[in-house]
DNA sequence: ACAAAAGTGTTCGATATACACCCATGT
DNA sequence: ACATGGGTGTATATCGAACACTTTTGT
């Protein structure tokens, strides 16, 4: 039995929630986009194998990644019998991708706007983004999704595209403050023709996540 | 690469949360106890893999399950690489058990209080016992612990046993109330000596869970 | 009559939501 | 001076936690 790890990468990118989708080259599903993924090898953890996969699309390697949930309908893949273990990762908008694998064409699409996908990728990809929404509201991985500093309505934008809805700017700020993690850097970023914002960093907290 | 399932199954018995091990025969790890689990045959989902093995294990098939995490490190199997997908399942406290299989001795053990398991097994019980207690807190997972008909004592008392705490009795119902899902049966339980109590069944609901 | 479990409301603090105006900056 | 996004507080509704007595039955 063949086990693979798919991993769905959410990026922030134009202010919308983004996946990292790969074109196939090969039958079955040719041409059709999927989420990148991959055998796992003889000597690495399930996980250390998503990261691998993560690390060969997109070139970075520190950043979050959580299993997700595991498939292994048979018929799922038509060349035989394979089990994937899902995991999703964040990659924090300020990070340069490799533009695109050298061995495979791969883009960024909006996660709600995207192709049909091959295999059950449909599916994981469903997975992925409602237990992200979910944890957006009792954990701080958004954070994962910005650069190491940033200012509260780029984190709330963060917060607006995933759960694809406007947020009240108060009760946002209110909130962040209960949770502890921001800590004003004291410097501010001038973006411009405006008042310039307070940047912030999101203190290590042992709890969350 | 091989393929298992193992399945937490839970019950009620003596007023605890209860877990059924098996004792192993063959090394490695002979005469440790273990979650029951085997092999994914080729033409079954994982959910029926992890379905028949509840059955073998305990004779029952209509009931509760829910797939848990993936653990596949490489060397918790000695004998080679092995991926296992865990479920966890809920039995009913009113159902006849199979008293123990044929191939393999089985005991049921306090989820709390078991002795150390073999493989990573101690690692997989511990993650069944928060997902378990984490959903009973948004959902109704909790019913499935109980016979069709219940009084709210009873299911005080399932909640009581899977948090390992005492709650309040009238929040505790007030809370039922607010869920909508108890149809009150009209009838009464007699249990001897003291006012008889009301039964409940489990309104089926779309939502939940 | 009494022992034993069933059943029933109210108060209070904490948390979530709705809502509008002034501030600092660059041009 | 004005246009632009940054920043701030209060009032109300909702939810969860604490808490004690009366009712129904069998003996």
């Amino acid at each position: 039995m063949l086990v693979t790890v798919d991993v769905v990468i959410f990026t922030i990118r134009d202010g919308t929630l983004q996946v990292l989708l790969v074109r196939r080259k090969y039958p079955p599903f040719k041409e059709r986009w999927a989420i990148p993924g991959g055998f796992v090898h003889d000597r690495e953890t399930l996980e250390e194998a998503a990261l691998r996969e993560l690390r060969e699309e997109t070139g970075v390697s520190d950043l979050y990644i959580e299993q997700l949930y595991s498939f292994g309908d048979p018929g799922r893949d038509p060349r035989g019998r394979v089990v994937t273990i899902a995991y999703f990762a964040l990659v924090s908008s300020a990070r340069e991708l490799k533009a695109s694998t050298d061995a495979s064409e791969a883009a960024w699409f909006p996660a709600g706007k995207r192709p049909p996908l091959a295999f059950d990728h449909d599916q994981i990809l469903d997975a992925a983004l409602s237990r992200l929404r979910n944890k957006l509201e009792y954990t701080t991985v958004g954070f994962q999704l910005l650069p190491r500093a940033f200012t509260l309505t780029e984190l709330q934008r963060v917060y607006e595209a995933i759960l694809a809805k406007r947020l009240d700017k108060r009760n946002f700020r209110r909130k962040m403050e209960i949770l502890k993690v921001l800590k004003p850097l004291g410097d501010v970023r001038r973006s411009g023709l405006k008042r310039p914002a307070r940047l912030y960093v999101m203190r290590r907290t042992k709890f969350e996540l």
